[in-house]
DNA sequence: CAGACTCCCGGAAACGTTTACAGCTAAGGG
DNA sequence: CCCTTAGCTGTAAACGTTTCCGGGAGTCTG
């Protein structure tokens, strides 16, 4: 009885081990027939068998110490419950899909410590890599993201010197584009109902909007600016103590989410829209197409980043040794009922689902 | 030269021989050190140090080959997109979180290999249990369920002798609520946009929804049945075929999207809601409130089952011998402005994010 | 018929960690 | 002063898999 090891272990479920003494074969050609490379017609009916009926099934783990990879791919968001990030995992899983691998997706609810624990857990092999899109940056947070083990693929701004592969849009232009169009259309008293600042989309569209009133020379009010969470009920508590104070005629807000509280507010506040008060949201998710009025929303290409950042992560796990690179994916706005001439309900005939990817002014 | 182990793997990175041999130590000292177990203070500063200089960072793949346990816990659903999946996954989330493991999330796209896939992949060691909410189920996807090798809880209906940890709601059930709500409304032609009948819970729903015709002994036109996706532009489509033919005075909606699409599609049509067609939605989500009008919901308790999921999945995680439970979430509805009474404009100082648990009829 | 070649097989090492075990030293009690 | 005990350390096994390597058997070629 010197076994030298236990074919059952205790857990139960049987290993390659068991497989092989039964078939009567060593644990290689077992593993060899399993994976089906090699091995006579007789030992492969034999093993085959034999793990059929014991119901051997691999342990990936041990694979994967061997391998030293697991086929799996993780994408960490602030929010699932906003569809901008719905979006960007549909582009990604599909790409990473592609590569044979399994997308997993982790909400870090803006915890920095919570995305922090999960770089540090995650990337330790536990995933071939990782798409990250932190709405915080601390320092602490980017070097666990510039040393980690796996590669590592930032959606968002970054700061510049960061030697992690990065896609990236301009926020800044885009709040431009929705002011713009605004003053285009004659309103002047815009207000804008934003993020944290402390964060740092929140404090790159702050000082988008600001810029872009200062080019049109129309003086800032403070009282036009309102700042929540990216969440729906936050941003129709900003647009409420926004219009307790004071009047726009506009109002750009940092998501749709937000966006789609504003539309509440200013509906139960009596104003039209866009009569009254023209709303542009910003993402420009399937939410905006949703809405009624639809809203006009400055896409910020969220799901060609995901895919520019799929790939990017691919090609990085293909070679680890590539400089870091960055993409940027250039804004647009659409334009829809609640801004410009107020249109007609849609057309029946008109699925609001193909996505109109530039059906607006882009720069 | 006789090294048995080589110290610096061509990888690059440092293993725990690495630190060892830079601070002398074995590598059992090294590993107790590191794991804050022991250790005489000279030991744990070198070791410590060692470990900085180098930038060790321990492989969870192989820690957990040796603990049998990553500290993970998978959620698969078909669509993430849908907002019912995001409460549920934000409920298991909190309870998961609690007990020191974090969660990742797989949208399976309802497609069925997919989801066998991941089950067969992820299933087998690399998460420590896993919550499934399939919306189509199939023998062999029940197999692969019943003989995980890792803890599995299954929300949704599952058949009777599955024996499986399950969490479930009644549906049909669900849309008698909606269906007795109208009828009492003085509602009678009341139509129907359902999801996929090859789908468990479209075809519960279907059958709930006949079943609650002929207890109020109304009779069944085929023509005010359409059938779609569970999404947005589907649920629009199928209520645009609807109306093309027939003239409802009501329309119960099998989710959310859906009865969102068909809000869309009425609205469009020229109908008012809820003057000339009431709607009410399934699942009470964020999404009904976030409409305008507001939408009736029933809600089938998806946060409830997310909760109640997850601690099942903990205690088996805890004893995998526990003989299979089964649990039930009833229904219940809550009316909003899109149906009864029509209400005017929510009050602007309503915040509409806290949850009316169960501010309706409840059974 | 010898040699080369192919194919299949089993032993053993390797992936990187944790941990049971035994040996050692130093301290403390009788 | 001896014995026990506590604390620390290193060796080696273990987790379950893949894979390198050498040996043996069979086939083909010249």
């Amino acid at each position: 009885m010197g076994r030298k090891r236990l074919q059952e272990p205790a857990d139960g479920r049987p290993t390659v081990h068991t497989v092989a003494a039964r078939a009567g074969v060593s644990i290689a050609s077992a593993s060899r027939v399993l994976n089906g490379i090699g091995g006579s017609p007789e030992t492969v009916r034999k093993v085959r068998a034999a793990a059929a009926e014991v119901g051997y099934v691999p342990n990936a783990i041990a694979r994967s110490l061997q391998s030293q990879r697991t086929g799996l791919v993780a994408l960490a968001v602030e929010d699932i419950g906003n569809p901008v990030y719905v979006e960007m995992m549909r582009a990604i899983e599909a790409v990473v899909a592609s590569s044979g691998r399994q997308l997993l997706v982790h909400a870090t609810g803006g915890r920095i410590d919570n995305e922090t624990a999960l770089l540090r857990r995650l990337a330790n092999r536990y995933v071939d890599g990782m798409i990250v899109s932190p709405i915080r940056v601390t320092a602490d947070h980017l070097t666990a993201l510039v040393d980690s083990p796996v590669p590592v693929v930032v959606v968002g701004q970054l700061g510049a010197d960061a030697a992690v592969d990065n896609v990236r849009t301009d926020s800044r232009h885009g709040v431009a584009l929705a002011v713009d169009h605004l003053v285009a259309s004659g309103r002047r008293r815009i207000g804008f109902v934003n993020g944290p600042l402390d964060t740092v989309p929140g404090a790159a569209r702050d000082a988008g909007f600001r810029a872009a009133l200062a080019r049109h020379d129309i003086p800032l009010d403070e009282d036009l600016i309102e700042v929540g969470d990216f969440q729906y009920a936050a941003g129709r508590a900003a647009t409420e103590r926004l219009l307790a104070r004071t009047d726009p005629d506009a109002l750009v807000c940092a998501n749709d989410l937000i966006a789609v509280g504003a539309l509440h507010a200013l509906l139960a506040a009596g104003r039209r829209v866009p009569q009254d008060v023209a709303v542009v949201g910003m993402d420009d998710t399937e939410l905006a197409r949703m809405m009624f009025p639809q809203l006009s929303s400055v896409s910020l290409g969220s799901a060609e980043r995901g895919r520019r950042a799929a790939e990017l992560l691919l090609q990085r796990i293909a070679d680890p040794n590539l400089p870091p690179r960055r993409e940027q994916v250039p804004p647009s706005l659409a334009v829809r009922a609640s801004s410009g001439a107020a249109l007609p309900a849609p057309r029946p005939g008109d699925p609001p689902t193909t996505h109109p990817t530039s059906e607006g002014v882009t720069s």
